[in-house]
RNA sequence: GGGGAGAUACCAGAGCGGUCAAAUGGGGCAGACUGUAAAUCUGCUGCUUCGGCUACGUAGGUUCGAAUCCUACUCUCCCCA
């Protein structure tokens, strides 16, 4: 019992952030011993995202504190679907769906845990494996009757929903979860439950059926939802999710999403997803307000995560691509780069293939290759003088020649700086 | 079951016989300014062989002419029982 935490953690979620609240006790307990605590993933989707790193980011925290992180897929639960910030009922996925999204979210997992860390050494867990072998009958018997209706309609996830309806299922979701929590705490003396704030309600259910059915006591804690200062979603780019898997999100994507934040945002942004200490960030904030045209801010925060995520050459490809992209970007430059490097670096930019360039409008090749909706749109955009070929802007009288051909294969379409489309030569 | 209101572009929402490819706001895109930020300002936001063509819930009708009037249908919302 001669625990010592190698730092509080609840102090240090406060300072970065990432705290919302947390059940009475929490801190003491996390103070006194050490704690096995777990945050559950939902395999909607074959990929984690950045909407994800959060939750991660409180096992990583736990962990480096000095306690036992367990994630838990969910292979069970995502048979039912958390109705939780949902308006309406969600379309269920198939078990092969399920069983590959929670293979390919627990290798993502894997990368940011340490499994080899003696006691505290981190763990998957899949639901599946404990769901597996309970029946219907069992479940409403031995969980259900712990746990009364009135309780389950008082949450949110199920209250806002009872106007436009919401199943059976999505209904008895929160005590599945629950149970999780139960099963872990009696089976592994798991004894907190993290996540994000939406997850409170689930998290308190899981509480409150440790309490009633095993007359001990569960803990919890959760972090804000992460906002923008704008308003909108945080996470979403224009292609939508921003994903952790490279193939559905490249690493310059992913690096240029990060490099975007605006510079309020960023502030915030440091002491949530990196792990540098509140000296270093206080200094670099400092840095960053005397000369914010430096970006250093943005820069320290793209590299970390996007070091953490795709590695040292991941980002390297991204840092290459960027200052091509953002730096003086000339057609020089371009026509220096030799082709692997180039598709290496446009890698995720969409790409069409034409047969012939020599004398082609640029109307024509904008609308009919796909990067323009249509002629109407390309005249327009040509009219706005926000299209480039090769980084240099063109009017609507441009026709292309095959020296634009960089390599005699490839060619480089821009509208304005961010919106990029590449022409193959076949 | 009875009564009422409505359905317009990505969204909200005006228009109520021609001047309507449709006001305004939001969103989106681009340009300027900057720092790949924010704010601000400006332009654009159906297609086209640039003659036109297709669009205002769906199908018909009246009219020289309809988003606007009439009929039927479908759907949505509200009130009463």
């Amino acid at each position: 019992m001669d625990f010592s935490p190698n730092y509080n953690l609840v102090e240090e979620l406060k300072w970065r952030g990432l705290f919302h609240q947390a059940v009475p006790g929490t801190e003491n307990l996390l103070l006194e011993e050490m704690t096995t605590g777990y945050v559950g993933f939902d395999p909607t989707a074959d990929s984690l995202h950045i909407g994800n790193l959060v939750p991660i980011i409180l096992l990583v925290h736990l962990q480096r504190a000095g306690h036992k992180p367990i994630a838990l897929v969910g292979g069970a639960t995502g048979m039912v679907g958390d109705p939780s910030g949902k308006k309406s009922e969600r379309q269920l996925l198939d078990s092969s769906t399920i069983t590959h999204n929670l293979e390919s979210q627990k290798k993502q997992l894997e990368q940011f845990l340490d499994f080899d860390k003696g006691l505290n050494s981190a763990e998957v867990v899949n639901n599946y494996d404990w769901f597996k072998n309970i029946s219907f009958l069992d479940f409403i018997r031995d969980v259900g009757k712990h746990i009364s209706v009135n309780y389950m309609m008082a949450k949110d996830s199920v209250k806002n929903r009872l106007e436009d309806g919401m199943s059976f299922t999505e209904f008895s979701y929160q005590l599945v979860q629950g149970y999780d929590f139960y099963h872990l705490w009696k089976e592994k003396n798991v004894k907190l439950q993290m996540g994000g704030s939406d997850q409170w309600g689930n998290i308190v259910t899981g509480t409150e059926l440790i309490r009633r059915k095993g007359n001990g006591k569960g803990f919890s804690l959760t972090a804000p939802l992460i906002t923008k200062s704008d308003g909108s979603k945080f996470g979403k780019s224009e292609g939508g999710n921003v994903w952790l898997d490279a193939k559905k999100t490249s690493p310059y994507q992913f690096y240029q999403f990060w490099m975007n934040t605006s510079d309020e945002d960023a502030e915030r942004y440091i002491k949530i997803f990196t792990l540098h200490d509140k000296a270093y960030i206080d200094n670099l904030i400092q840095e960053h307000r005397n000369a914010p045209h430096m970006r250093l801010l943005q820069k320290d925060l793209s590299a970390y995560i996007t070091k953490w995520v795709h590695g040292e050459s991941g980002y390297n490809t991204a840092i290459a691509a960027s200052n091509i992209l953002f730096g003086k970007a000339t057609s020089e430059s371009l026509r220096n780069l030799s082709e692997d490097d180039f598709f290496s670096i446009f890698e995720g930019v969409k790409k069409h293939q034409i047969f012939e360039i020599q004398g082609v409008n640029i109307v024509e090749i904008c609308a009919e290759s796909g990067f323009l909706a249509s002629k109407s749109e390309a005249k327009r955009a040509l009219k706005e003088n926000s299209v480039s070929v090769n980084s240099e802007k063109v009017t609507e009288d441009f026709n292309f020649s095959n020296t634009d051909l960089i390599n005699d294969k490839y060619i480089l379409l821009q509208r304005g700086k961010k919106n990029k489309f590449i022409l193959i030569k076949k």
